[in-house]
DNA sequence: TAATACTTGACTAAAATGCTTGGTTATTAA
DNA sequence: TTAATAACCAAGCATTTTAGTCAAGTATTA
């Protein structure tokens, strides 16, 4: 079963690219500085994507990326076949042969297990995640905590009065 | 997300185990014979599966492990557990804090995946897998292999003439 | 033309994995 | 009593994977 840092991160990114869909597209450099994630480890990522075809470039200053699906087009089983390759769990890849060229005592179950997964992970798209309001939640926190390291941060901080604000004010000193 | 060679194999040797529960203990050797895992990779497994009460082991000339607990009682979720540690798909391991110190955007998909898994597998015992057809095909496959490598090639194959034997033979010259 | 931002490929430190080696200890059958 | 058996234990090791860096591009636009 391969589900790491790898894939984690391309739906991370891939979410964060959804939340801030403007019409203008998102740079990597903002992606990584919200999502802390390595720039450069962000391009291979979405080398692959755009390989995928879940995403789209525009070069040149202004640039960035932009999904080439809607939210509801994209599931995060998707993204992370789109990156890792794929999320089997079975040793031998499907074939059957993981035990000197025949099939292992287990094999049924770690195929089953992989489509379970699978399944679980392709009923869910970004449009669902965006909904959430876990989500919703931290991704304020992330705008708030973009804004505040970057433009003014004394004068923002009296439109952001909620709970959230104080708690993150607090925890970061 | 760890489901790796290392869970496969305690699961594969659990159900080993079970399928040749006899009187007498089954030693790690003829696991290693039939599962074609290495002798002293499945003594450190067992070593973990032990301190989990997973099995019980008899020393000496004769020995070695049998089941601690009957096989619908064993969860393969429960196996896993014993010698990895757990199914998490999180970065964070569950405490929210994979980003700085915070949450990240995903942190509750993969929370949820990870009980998705969990409860998939909890659900599977070695009683269930003892009954599936595909298992029991393979297990016989073995057994035969076993006598055919050590006792008795000629005599034995006339007795054991199905579709199978053929295949196998074919495929193994 | 300079800055921006994607593109590509090679390279690497650190970690995990799967396994080996080389013992020791307990038990039992001869 | 002795030799064989088989569990137990610790250290180390080769390979692979991961997560990331570095460096040298190219395309676009302000
Ligand atoms: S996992 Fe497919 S044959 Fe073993
Ligand atoms: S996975 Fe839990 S905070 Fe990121």
């Amino acid at each position: 079963m391969r589900l790491t840092t790898k894939g984690r991160y391309a739906v991370t990114a891939m979410l964060d690219l959804a939340l801030h869909a403007q019409v203008k597209p998102v740079s990597l450099a903002d992606i990584s500085k919200r999502q802390k994630i390595s720039l450069s480890y962000l391009e291979q990522l979405f080398s692959k994507l755009k390989q995928q075809a879940l995403v789209l470039s525009i070069r040149g200053p202004g640039g960035g990326y932009k999904l080439n699906k809607h939210p509801q087009e994209v599931s995060v089983a998707h993204i992370i076949d789109a990156v890792n390759e794929s999320v089997d769990s079975t040793s031998c890849g499907g074939v059957g042969n993981c035990q000197e060229g025949e099939m292992c005592l287990t094999h049924h179950l770690w195929t089953d297990l992989s489509a379970q997964i699978h399944t679980f992970l392709d009923d869910i798209t970004l449009e669902h995640l965006l909904k959430r309001r876990d989500i919703k939640a931290v991704a304020n926190r992330q705008t708030e905590h973009h804004l505040l390291d970057d433009v003014a941060p004394l004068t923002l901080t009296s439109n952001l009065s909620n709970s959230l604000t104080r708690t993150l004010t607090n925890k970061k000193g």
